[in-house]
RNA sequence: CGGGAUGUAGCGCAGUUGGCUAACGCACUUGAUUUGGGAUCAAGGGACCGGGGGUUCGAGUCCCUCCAUCCCGACCA
């Protein structure tokens, strides 16, 4: 009883400060450790088993568009990166660089790769010598380093996993439809399979990818109202085929610069999902990349029958391709129900004598905590849990989609915007599009420009919330992980 | 790099103006009884009190110094 009470007050102080519940979510559930590096992780098996899922099904989008994978080194010659100026510029304060083997210093210094761009550029322009070798649609899943000031698990790490599409076209609108169609895929992914509804736009100037023509990306908007960027796709032009030579004979006899794209997401992604749909008593995994879809826990486990029908039932729904585990350990119900709570398993079953001589099973969703009894062959034949399954992640999306409608604030002065993002709102304000504008208001009001939203409608006119100036775009505005 | 705080067992912490063998909870080990919302009892293991130096008969406690971590800024395609 004590226990129960120390818990609850435990729940209710993290409460009180979001990053700490974040914190403490991520480290309760088991999902990663810090590293004895700084800002680095350590992820244990049930987190990496969301991203190995999370992998499978992106590796598989991927695969139906045509993307093949590939391997590109770690190391990157400093030389590289310097040769495109933006992207240095972009990148050197957070490169890390190895400059000596043992004690013998190197002629030159490698960067562990922070992105993949030129290490690809200098490949592409050996392999791409015809038209016909276009267009090449490569992506490679791989760590990452970016040595940021300050960290946090799975937000702001040093070192994180991703996978990253380097893309070479023919022409401008190949490129730009690429960068539009993967950008499409990675909402459709958060949307289908992570229950997180997505806002889709542009970045600004001051907020693409260093090098980039144009940037698009996702955002998503966690509990506190703060925005997480967690998906990019870049039409990147011809600023790193000139800058690596990357030329093709085209049909008319004419040698060609290549028109790029990248795109990437992360591990990120697992702390979206943490921030969009965990509550009090912890996480929510959203049920199609659920390490653990439906978790068993057998009543009175020791008596005669109880976990041999536990496990039937166990394999019953692994035949019908739902990822199950039975609870066997030495631990109390109770206990039980709190820690597969904690880890956010969408669906438990509970299973005891008393059910086995109805013939009946215990369902308890984790999104809304109802319990309803069901036959137990409805259970192993037909595919309730299935349904089950996708009502939950419907739920589950429906609530992130409600949260995110009540918190966009249509503002039109920079008091306003400042007062929607000090109250956990994102902001989306009439913007003349220029730089010392957006610089302005994120003095003012620490808030970024995240995205513009594609296919506004222009009808209208109205006056950017900073100059004043008049502008018939609106971009959004928010605090930003 | 500026401002603030904290370092005592795996985690969370107590330790009074310097003074007995450094306390407690969680976790862990063993045994028994238990099990439908974080079980109970009994027995046990685990700490060079962040490092170094100093003051003192005596330092977890006071002084100096270094280091580490956290928070707020700055930085962050």
């Amino acid at each position: 009883m004590e226990n129960q009470k120390e818990f609850t007050k435990e729940i209710a102080d993290m409460k009180t400060d979001f990053a700490q519940w974040y914190t403490d979510i991520v480290l309760k559930t088991e999902m990663a450790d810090y590293g004895p590096v700084k800002g680095t992780m350590v992820i244990r098996p049930y987190g990496y088993a969301l991203w190995e899922n999370i992998q499978k099904v992106l590796d598989n989008m991927f695969k139906q568009t045509g993307h093949k994978n590939a391997y590109f080194p770690l190391f990157i010659p400093y030389s590289f990166i310097a040769k495109e100026s933006e992207h240095v510029e972009g990148f050197a304060p957070e490169l890390a660089m190895v400059t000596c083997v043992g004690d013998e210093p190197l002629a030159e210094k490698l960067v562990v790769r922070p992105t993949s761009e030129t290490i690809f550029g200098s490949m592409y322009s050996k392999w791409i010598q015809s038209w016909r070798d276009l267009p090449l649609l490569l992506n490679q899943w791989a760590n990452v380093v970016r040595w940021e000031k300050t960290t946090r698990p799975f937000l702001r790490t040093s070192e994180f996993l991703w996978q990253e599409g380097h893309t070479a076209h023919a022409t401008q609108e190949e490129a730009e439809e690429e960068t539009m169609r993967m950008l499409d895929i990675y909402d459709k992914f958060a949307r289908d399979y992570l229950a997180i509804p997505m806002f889709v736009g542009r970045k600004s100037e001051k907020e693409k990818f260093a090098g980039a023509e144009k940037t698009f990306g996702i955002e998503a908007m966690m509990q506190d109202g703060k925005s997480l960027q967690s998906g990019t796709s870049h039409y990147l032009g011809q600023n790193f085929s000139k800058a690596f030579d990357i030329k093709f004979l085209d049909k008319d006899g004419a040698h060609k610069y290549v028109y790029t794209s990248s795109w990437g997401t992360s591990t990120r992604l697992i702390g979206a999902v943490i921030m969009v749909h965990g509550d009090q008593r912890g996480m929510r995994m959203p049920p199609f990349v659920a390490p653990i879809q439906t978790i068993i826990v057998p009543i009175f486990q020791n008596k005669e029958g109880v976990l041999e029908k536990a496990f039937e039932l166990k394999s019953f729904l692994e035949k019908m391709g739902i990822r199950a585990k039975v609870d066997d350990t030495n631990q109390t119900p109770g206990w039980k129900f709190n820690e597969w709570e904690m880890k956010g398993v969408p669906v438990r079953v509970e299973i005891g004598p008393k059910d086995i001589e109805k013939n009946v099973v215990q369902i308890v969703r984790r999104d809304t905590f109802e319990k309803i009894e069901v036959n137990a062959d409805e259970v192993k034949e037909t595919n309730f849990i299935q349904n089950l399954l996708q009502q939950i992640h419907n739920n589950m999306l429906e609530q992130a989609e409600k949260f995110k409608q009540e918190h966009i604030k249509d503002v039109n002065t920079i008091e306003e915007l400042k007062n929607a993002v000090d109250t956990g709102n994102f902001a989306k304000a009439p913007w003349c599009g220029s730089i010392e504008c957006e610089e302005k208001i994120k003095e003012e009001t620490t808030a970024s420009s995240r995205v513009m939203p594609l296919n506004q409608d222009e009808t209208n006119e109205y006056k950017c919330v900073c100059c004043g100036k008049k502008t018939k775009k609106k971009m959004l505005f928010a605090k930003a992980y």
